[in-house]
DNA sequence: GCCAACGTTGGC
DNA sequence: GCCAACGTTGGC
């Protein structure tokens, strides 16, 4: 099981969306970066684990959990004129984008605001605090997984 | 294949 | 709204 960032606009798509899906489970589409493609595409797996990352927002950070529960297969908003994310240069033949479908774990109590990621030297040779990084996908190591879940004070849902 | 121009991302 | 960093585009 492998460990991912997901990065969204909150005003665009927020884990609070995200919860409020149906099966709390949505297609994580219209993303146009190809290395980003390449890890929906061929890396994600059913059951990898997602920090869900609010960007360009009041407080940018990590909001929350989601899980993979459907791996890479074509973005059908590629192929829809009327989307913001058409791309005429992607056919059914021939895919150019993928997407996953992430399902809602849990919701932070409270964001780990990208400052405090900052502010950890644990954490500096993560991808999402490289600068200049502008990738909205990304590995997470397992080492960096456990301190941002304990920044976060997350323990599992008990049922 | 180079590289300038342009567009996008995303923190601040 | 600004701007740095980076990716993409397209002329040559």
């Amino acid at each position: 099981m492998a460990y991912w960032l997901m990065k969204s606009e909150p005003d665009a798509f927020s884990i609070d969306d995200l919860a409020g899906s149906p099966d709390a489970t949505a297609p994580w589409d219209g993303v146009r970066n190809y290395q980003a493609r390449n890890m929906l595409r061929d890396q994600m797996q059913v059951g990898d684990q997602v920090l869900f990352y609010h960007s360009s927002c009041a407080v940018p950070g990590v909001a929350g959990l989601a899980e993979i529960v459907r791996s890479g297969y074509p973005d059908p908003t590629a192929w829809l004129p009327d989307s913001p994310y058409y791309d005429p240069k992607s056919s059914q033949d021939k895919p150019r984008w993928y997407c996953v479908d992430v399902r809602f774990i849990g919701r932070f109590e409270k964001v780990v605001p990208l400052s405090i990621l900052r502010g950890q030297p644990e954490l500096s040779d993560m991808p999402l605090l490289r600068p200049g990084n502008r990738l909205s996908v990304m590995p997470v190591e397992p080492h960096h997984w456990m301190i941002i879940l304990h920044l976060a004070g997350w323990t599992a849902p008990s049922h």
